[in-house]
DNA sequence: GTCCGTGCAAAAGCTTTGCAGCCTT
DNA sequence: AAGGCTGCAAAGCTTTTGCACGGAC
């Protein structure tokens, strides 16, 4: 991954990661463009992403493959599993224990050589519950 | 989701569909695209696309969100759980039951309404660990 | 005949990349 | 001074869409 390349201080990267840690809301890149552009006016979307990707090989930050067309980041490196409502594409962490034993259950039953995994719950957050009640 | 269309007969679609029963191999759009050229030489990748999302639609297939910058596709339309490979992005299906109570206990911890939850195993294949040994 | 499906091509949406100048070390 | 970082713009890749014609019912 690292190609020998030791990285220097950037503002803009510097201000990406705290964004990430101060919000839990999962962002887009453009939520975090739209953010950072109130401290750099010239902030260019590139900048974001190629920060972002530095931020991932340093194992600071996390991409996440929620189903939608585009990916979400956070801070938050440690295992946990995510919440997705299907209706609004709103991501919640969730504060649930990780279940280490399934990975073991899963060699059991391949060959493949398992390493980690993910678990997505779908449904619907309490505020898109609402709206389907009134509406 | 259905606008009130009754879909016709096509024979794209047809192929689609039992292209897509054949095989396990999780296709990419691509892969069906060079596939069905064979039968239909002037074959459009927007007929693939769109007759994707209509077999989706209609329950017979569904789209899997591995990670990768595009998508793949099952006929395997019942519950259940993909191991991924991290080296080749190779999808198998597990032949694992699925923990129906896993929705269960995540209601105890949130307050989203439940409806499923997805589990994506990552590890090396088979023949990746092998390349790994080897070379 | 109606209207859905198709091929073709253009466009859209998100992400990556080439370049010249700036900033960190 | 060296080389990573930035803004800008162009390009890339996957997917979607408009259109006119052909095919299913």
């Amino acid at each position: 991954m690292n190609k020998g390349i030791s990285y220097r201080k950037s503002r803009q990267r510097d201000q990406i990661l705290q964004l990430l840690r101060e919000t839990d809301i999962h962002p887009t890149v453009d939520w975090m463009y739209q953010k950072l552009k109130q401290d750099f006016p010239k902030l260019s979307l590139g900048t974001v992403y190629r920060n972002l990707s530095i931020l991932i090989e340093k194992g600071l930050v996390k991409k996440i493959h929620s189903g939608s067309t585009f990916d979400r980041f956070e801070a938050n490196t440690g295992t946990h599993y995510h919440l997705i409502c299907e209706s609004c594409g709103r991501i919640q962490d969730l504060e649930m224990p990780v279940r280490e034993d399934l990975d073991n259950v899963v060699r059991q039953f391949t060959d493949f050589d398992i390493h980690k995994h993910q678990i997505h719950f779908f449904g619907l957050c309490p505020d898109c519950r609402k709206k389907k009640q009134t509406g």
